[in-house]
DNA sequence: GTATCCTTTGTTTTT
DNA sequence: CAAAGGATAC
């Protein structure tokens, strides 16, 4: 927030460049004529279609630093826009490695991030105040709970994550619940009751002087729309804007980027401070429109169930007048058996434009298939293969694990323990989302924003101290009706009289423990206590009173739950993350501390020197390369996801995502699957993804093919080659959609970026590392109890019936005592001697029938 | 007021 | 199969 200051009050331009001619250019020397293109085009508007690998952020980089060294631009009137805090990091760093200093002062950021430094600053415009809380979606859902409670909407059907979902959707539109009032159908009263509940969670929201995400950009929006002078400020001040991954834009993203470019008209021209100079005007007296460069790629569009909006980059040419389009379409990534791929699987989406990516690199290694029996055998071929690639020569760093969903990762990290392979996971279960971590924060968050209920409820039944839901709800209630904070409340607790003697006494107690941390506090915060005299002290003094009066850590450790420690020491990792946060950002304070922690990104900690195996969802993986990629799980069902099925426009979304998991291998890509899948509970079959039977026969390499899986007769190899192994018909037989075009050609699209280091990574690191070791130490002590067997097996045809007795490789013998499903699902249920029920997969358990039953 | 057990429930992707 | 909610026991 503090380079605001920086903005140039004139904010000139210093007129066009003549300093440099074309040649020797360093900044243009090396691109291609496209790539120069991009950096050079100056105008109104900018549209670069940037193909998967085509150097899109070197280009970004280079145009902005060319713009500054050009003299057309101070730093402090560039905002880049990107998807991620580590792109943003990344992007800052390249051009501080091409401009030095002279870049000190540009907005580089996430929308959200943005959006929230603005909001910051303007909050008191529309009844905020600066220190309000972020939701996350935890929060959203809770606050919701409480709504639907209240109104007894969940005998309507309604829930916390339906309705925060409508809402969502809803506030990325930029419809409020006013407007959604007006435009709904009255007479129905499911409509009704879904707009009551809209209403009292904006209103809920308010009064907890809070914002959730979708918050963030609509109410950026909704302020510059409200206060035409406070837009007039960042109007004036962002002459060049760039938005990254403008595909995966949605509406409320898409109008603040408008409002940002609107001019400045005459009036509002009048009323800034400082006055604007001659020179930033135009004939009519305005102040023009800032300069705005897209960046993006519609096969790339992965985010539509966030409102993204594809037509945001389509029509971009209709929709800012004079903008010119430059296409990027030479892939610098890729060896062309991976792009052919991409190409291939891409082509088969309709209403796309054709591109023409093309490699001068060679075919490369062809792409690699595996089928395996389950999806133990799948990663315990990953886990084999990576093994391999790294003995020979290949960095751990340099290969990554795709998926689909984020429960595949339970079988790969068991193999990747077992196998010793140093690994990490993005996203997934974040270290912020721990319960006791949550816990520490609301603690934080409260003391910065006394008027937010939900950290407030948190807090207070942890940990445990015998003040429960009554006592919380008189609190809530004497809150309310005095009109003061939580805090306060807490200290005139011996007003509440419906509550007893003692738990009034802990909450009084209470109250005065976060009086006094907001006092330290203060600086950046909201509190209503008085004592503004101390600078703001260090974020992790604050957080160690708080854990230290409260005693949580102690208290963890005195249970004897194992898992207790661990989130013992969970919590002594938040501390070191704040003590880094505090030497990175020295007097930024509690506020900024907790907008940071809100705001991180699955992708941000990825960190490249980590040595480690990256698994990721194909969604954190946008913007990401490496050498090698695994994508597992290619199975109808899963890869295009059984969800996105029936959706409009699903499959295609889905196919992007496969385009976008593609593309993000340079060397080496492995596409693997299972013959049969456990989802929740039992075991089914898999079929393969009819993405799979997109991509040209002769590209993949098939060390096990799905016929060889699915027919009958075992692991006997045949043609490794050929998908039709088996007879053709078994795997090409995809359920629902059977129309199967083969598109040889086609073209591929893009995002581009590197690994970068991070805001908050190193404790974070070392939180990881010992969850690894941990586990480690686990699998070898213990041992898992789904051993993975060397070999995989088949009993093809073996007949099982009640009654008989069979032999079991780990459980020893046992009866069977019914058989159900059918075909390659036949389950049997059977009670061994030993170990008791368990219900086994007849086609591929390690079993023999010992002898038949009577009956 | 809290802890525990059992039932129910749902199962995509995320700033 | 997991997490979360509810009902019951302490």
């Amino acid at each position: 927030m503090s380079d605001f200051e920086l903005l140039d009050p004139s904010g000139l331009p210093i007129g066009g460049s003549a300093a440099h001619d074309a040649g020797g250019d360093p900044l243009v020397d090396g691109l291609n004529p496209a790539q120069a293109r991009a950096v050079t085009t100056r105008g109104p508007a900018l549209l670069i279609v940037a193909g998967a690998g085509s150097g899109k952020t070197r280009v970004l980089t280079h145009r902005i630093a060319h713009l500054i060294r050009e003299r057309e631009a101070w730093p402090s009137q560039i905002l880049a826009i990107t998807f991620t805090n580590k792109a943003a990091a990344e992007m800052r760093e390249r051009i501080e490695g091409l401009l030095g200093d002279a870049s000190q002062g540009m907005w580089i950021s996430t929308f959200h991030s943005a959006c929230v430094r603005i909001l910051r600053r303007e909050a008191e415009r529309f009844g905020y105040v600066s220190g309000f809380t972020i939701y996350d979606s935890a929060d959203s859902r809770a606050l919701l709970k409480r709504i639907i409670k209240e109104l007894d909407a969940d005998t309507y059907g309604f829930t916390p994550a339906n309705s925060g979902a409508k809402i969502s959707k809803l506030k990325n539109e930029l419809v409020d619940a006013a407007t959604h009032a007006a435009t709904m159908n009255e007479n129905d009263p499911r409509e009704r009751l879904f707009v009551e509940i809209f209403r009292m969670y904006e209103q809920e929201l308010k009064r907890a002087n809070a914002f959730d995400f979708d918050d963030l950009i609509g109410q950026t929006v909704h302020l510059f729309r409200a206060h035409p002078d406070v837009a007039a400020v960042y109007q004036r001040r962002f002459r060049h804007i760039l938005v990254d991954e403008y595909q995966d834009t949605n509406h409320a993203q898409y109008s603040l980027i408008r409002e940002l470019t609107r001019p400045v008209e005459p009036e509002e021209v009048e009323r800034l401070v400082p006055p604007a100079r001659a020179k930033e005007l135009d004939a009519s007296g305005r102040i023009p429109p800032a300069s705005l460069t897209v960046v993006g790629d519609s096969d790339q569009s992965i985010y539509a169930f966030r409102g993204a909006d594809i037509r945001n980059i389509v029509e971009f040419e209709r929709d800012f007048a004079g903008a010119e389009v430059v296409k990027l379409e030479q892939n610098y990534r890729s060896t062309q058996n991976i792009l052919s791929a991409a190409n291939a699987v891409i082509g088969n989406n309709f209403d796309r434009q054709e591109k023409h990516l093309w490699t001068s690199e060679g075919d490369g290694e062809r792409i690699v298939g595996f089928t395996g029996y389950s999806q133990h055998d799948e990663a315990r071929f990953v886990a084999e293969e990576i093994e391999d690639l790294h003995r020979a020569g290949l960095a751990y760093s340099d290969i990554a694990v795709f998926y689909r969903t984020n429960s595949q990762t339970r079988a790969l990290e068991e193999l990747f323990i077992r196998s010793a392979i140093p690994y990490r996971v993005l996203g997934g279960t974040k270290f912020y989302e721990r319960a006791e971590v949550k816990d520490a924060m609301a603690y934080l968050t409260s003391i910065a924003n006394p008027y937010d209920p939900i950290a407030w409820s948190r807090l207070l039944g942890a940990p445990k101290r015998g003040v429960g839901a009554m006592a919380e709800a008189h609190l809530a209630n004497f809150q309310e009706a005095q009109g003061v904070s939580f805090h306060e409340a807490m200290l005139r607790a011996e007003e509440v009289t419906a509550i007893g003697p003692k738990i009034r006494a802990t909450v009084r107690a209470l109250g005065e423990m976060l009086v006094r941390a907001s006092r330290m506090a203060v600086g950046g915060g909201a509190t209503d206590v008085a004592g503004e005299d101390a600078k703001p002290a260090p974020v992790a003094d604050v957080m160690k009173l708080v854990l230290d009066e409260t005693d949580m850590i102690e208290k963890l450790r005195a249970k004897r739950d194992p898992q207790d420690d661990a989130r013992a020491e969970n919590l002594e990792e938040l501390l070191a993350v704040a003590r880094e946060f505090d030497v990175k950002q020295p007097g930024a304070g509690l506020l900024a501390f907790l907008t940071e922690v809100s705001l991180v990104a699955a992708a941000d900690d990825l960190d490249d020197s980590s040595g480690t195996v990256s698994l990721m969802t194909m969604h954190t993986a946008k913007g990401l390369e490496f050498k090698a990629v695994f994508i597992t799980g290619v199975e109808e069902g899963l890869l295009p996801h059984q969800m996105s099925v029936d959706e409009i426009g699903g499959i295609s979304e889905e196919r992007r995502l496969m385009y976008v998991g593609i593309t993000r291998a340079r060397e080496r890509l492995y596409l693997t699957l299972a013959s049969t899948r456990a989802t929740f509970g039992d075991v089914s079959v898999a079929m393969p993804s009819r993405f799979l039977q997109e991509i040209p026969e002769g590209l993949i390499d098939w060390r096990q093919s799905p016929g060889e899986v699915t027919g009958r007769g075992g692991t006997a190899s045949r043609a490794l080659n050929a998908p039709r192994s088996s007879g053709g018909g078994s795997w090409s037989r995809t359920r629902t959609d059977s129309a199967v075009t083969f598109s040889g050609g086609g073209s591929g699209s893009g995002a581009v970026s590197e690994p970068a280091s991070g805001n908050m990574q190193s404790a974070l690191d070392k939180w990881r590392e010992r969850k690894r070791l941990a586990k480690e130490a686990q699998a070898s002590g213990g041992g898992f109890p789904n051993l993975v067997g060397g070999s995989v097996r088949d009993n093809g045809d073996l007949e099982l019936a009640t009654g008989d007795r069979i032999r079991h490789d780990e459980y020893g013998e046992g009866r069977v005592t019914g058989v159900s499903g059918v075909g390659t699902k036949r389950i049997a249920h059977v009670v061994f001697d030993t170990v008791g029920e368990r219900k086994l997969l007849v086609k591929l358990a390690p079993i023999e029938k010992v002898e038949a039953g009577e009956e």
